[in-house]
RNA sequence: GCCGAUGUAGCUCAGUUGGCCAGAGCAGCUGAUUUGUAAUCAGCGGGUCGGGGGUUCGAAUCCCUCCAUCGGCUCCA
């Protein structure tokens, strides 16, 4: 047979050889570090024989497909080193995941954290036996006698909904598990194992069944990859957003206030503020106008927006009042006001289109369980704008977001986004509201303009909103947590469900578009996404406090205040370190404050009127003139907020 | 909401098998020092040991319950 290596090499083998063996014909280093096999694009175990011509990728950790075997068999080992601690033990799914693996298991007696080490040793004694990964081809009433008499009713589940015929089993030592593969060819493979917690999962992603524990874990080929992965994970802790937030006096929690309400300090609010009329300046130009809008709402607003149908009354927060016949919410989202804006007045094809723009904070009665610092909160402020477009202007509008939405990311050097179409569940429509054939021209207005915009996008089915589908923007956390920043989504549904109009060029009446969109997603998510990116160390533009001066000694308090003062009058936010410390001292404190200049003046600088500069994290810079400092940070920080303006038509 | 873990001063953490008025460092306050590029010295104040209930001669420590936080699951307009 002839086999094509992804370089375009052809060599023949005979029929019938193995991924390994392939391998092994190439270089024993190679064949050292192999782990599965692309056969046509298809992953499949290395010691499984080839046949007929094919192009074959051999697949090693770096590669995603090789990793995920490797966690995929450390997964099995899992299991197997389970069922020996823990007899009876039964075995929902072991998936490997984006960063390791877990298996689902139902025990007999409760696993805690605390049980993870001696499992661990347990993996790691039957990895070093080097046990073969054995794959068996399976008739589907083997596989359910096999374990009808394991007496496990979750493996029972999974083949019952398997067709004969595509079934397998493989087993390591004394462990059969029901799986598809591919598998390593063996556990020894597996050198270094990390369980990294356990967890309540329930079973088939259903609330309504049982809670399964989950065991986390991550495995590697090597003891030092198993080091450098926990100690980036420490790292990773140093900037997550809830001690960041704290350690600079951002926001803070308060459990009187209530839970998911955070409370912005003065330094959090500066830099939210800052954002705000940030994106508030990008908008001008692009045409939005500013609202404002109550923070309640009569509940027949959102019977009329459909959220009060879609998602019951528990999700709302009542407020009440003296009169028992109003019944007023907490508004969870701003567009039904927005629509009553648009209904101000008769609107004419020549106004549109319209883009009113708030930040709106809304009020969600999130489950306790899913708060989490300042990303999943009961009280935010979305950067909110209802843009209401005649159906010619639709696809020109979206690109224009998208073009907003890029330019913010591009300016905050949120690089590693990626951007998520949306779309309806296909097998479970009745989630949504609005007819097939307006959701087809959503559907196709966001396809259309992410293609004509270039922007590579993924398509997710089910994650649409109940009223349209969106275009969303995801960005990763310090442990690479997924969260959705900027959304946009198309709406044919709320105009119609508000009966908004406005007369055409044929004086007839027509139904606008809607497009709801959020570049940041919300203040509360944005901010702490971008803690987590910068570590706190803030661009210049941003940073709460961007300028400390610091005497020498008290004897020039009075030059470091005319210094700070001079800042002030241009713009630049300057404090002084008037306390009375060493030089080293103020230095130390104000750096970990991630303040980006230090300015440090004493005799020398006073006599000469000027400022000695320090710059965050890189220390002396030598001395400037007031003037010259002033001119460097105006320059730095316009060059910060220009990044692709012209681009971006701003 | 569900599973599991955690909760001691503003922060980070000690607190032995239940046993003298609960400790340390940092931060804070007061004073001394007047400082040249990442921690000057001394003194002082500060805690209903998350809340409530119980067991006990005695509870930060054991039990129950509620609350909050953390890791997941589910959810996310």
């Amino acid at each position: 047979m002839k086999v094509t290596f992804p370089n375009g090499d052809i060599r023949e083998y005979a029929e019938g050889t193995t991924g390994m063996e392939i391998a092994q014909s190439i270089s024993p280093r190679l064949a050292a570090e192999v782990l599965a096999v692309s056969v046509d694009g298809k992953v499949q175990d290395l010691n499984r024989p080839i046949n007929g011509d094919c192009s074959v990728r051999l697949l090693k950790w770096e590669d995603d497909e090789g990793k995920h075997t490797f966690w995929h068999t450390s997964s099995h080992l899992l299991a197997e080193a389970l069922e020996s601690l823990y007899p009876g033990i039964k075995f929902g799914i072991g998936p490997s995941i984006e960063n390791g693996f877990y298996y689902d298991v139902d025990s007999p007696t409760p696993i805690t954290e605390a049980d993870l080490p001696r499992i661990e040793q347990k993996m790691v004694e039957l990895a070093r036996s080097k046990e073969p990964m054995v794959r068996r081809e399976v008739s589907k009433k083997e596989a359910l006698e096999t374990f009808t008499q394991k007496g496990d009713e979750y493996k029972l589940e999974l083949i019952s909904a398997l067709e004969d015929g595509t079934i397998s089993f493989y087993t390591n030592g004394c462990f059969t598990d029901l799986c598809r593969g591919p598998h390593l060819p063996n556990t020894g493979f597996i050198k270094a194992i990390k369980l990294t917690s356990v967890a309540g999962a329930y079973w088939r992603g259903d609330e309504h069944r049982k809670m399964l524990t989950r065991i986390y874990g991550i495995s590697f080929p090597k003891k030092s990859m198993l080091d450098e992965y926990l100690a980036m994970l420490e790292e990773a802790k140093k900037r997550d957003h809830r001690k960041l937030g704290k350690d600079l006096e951002l926001f803070a929690f308060s459990q009187r206030v209530g839970q998911g309400l955070p409370l912005w300090l003065p330094k959090g609010t500066a830099l939210r503020e800052r954002l705000e009329n940030f994106l508030r300046g990008v908008q001008k130009k692009y045409g939005y106008q500013q609202v404002i809008t109550p923070h309640i709402g009569m509940k027949d607003l959102y019977v009329t927006s459909g959220h009060y149908a879609k998602y019951g009354k528990d999700s709302f927060q009542p407020i009440h009042t003296p009169d028992e016949n109003e019944e007023f919410l907490l508004k969870p989202m701003n567009c039904p006001h927005h629509c009553e804006i648009y209904r101000t007045k008769p609107r004419s094809y020549k106004d549109l289109p319209l883009r009113f723009a708030e930040f709106g904070t809304v009020y969600r009665y999130e489950m306790s369980g899913e708060l989490h610092g300042l990303t999943r909160v009961r009280g935010f402020t979305q950067d909110d704008a209802h843009l209401f477009v005649r159906p010619d202007q639709l696809l020109e509008e979206f690109e224009k977001v998208i073009d907003i939405v890029l330019y913010i990311f591009k300016t905050l050097k949120f690089e590693n986004f990626t951007a998520q179409i949306s779309l309806r569940d296909p097998n479970d429509k009745t989630k949504y509201i609005g007819t097939d054939e307006n959701w087809e021209k959503a559907e196709h207005a966001i396809m259309q303009a992410a293609q004509n915009k270039g922007l590579p996008a993924v398509v997710e089915y089910g994650e649409a909103a109940f009223y349209g589908p969106k275009l969303d923007f995801m960005v990763k956390d310090a442990i690479g947590r997924k969260w959705q920043l900027g959304t946009i989504q198309v709406d044919y549904n709320l105009p119609e469900r508000f009966d908004l109009t406005y007369t055409g060029a044929d004086d007839k009446p027509h139904r606008p578009i809607m497009i709801h969109r959020a570049p940041f997603g919300s203040m509360e998510r944005f901010v702490a996404v971008l803690l987590e990116h910068t570590g706190g160390k803030f661009p210049l533009w941003l940073a709460p406090d961007q300028v400390v001066v610091l005497p020498i000694s008290e004897k020039f308090n009075d030059y470091a205040e005319k210094v700070s003062f001079y800042l002030n009058n241009s713009d630049i936010r300057a404090q002084v370190d008037n306390r009375n410390e060493k030089i080293g001292r103020k230095i130390r404190d104000n750096e970990l404050k991630r303040i980006p200049f230090l300015l440090i003046v004493g005799e020398k600088e006073e006599a000469e009127q000027k400022v000695s500069v320090r710059v965050q994290g890189e220390g002396d810079k030598g001395s400037m003139t007031w003037e010259e400092f002033r001119d460097h940070i105006t320059a730095l920080v316009r060059e910060e907020t220009a990044v692709n303006a012209q681009e971006a038509n701003v």
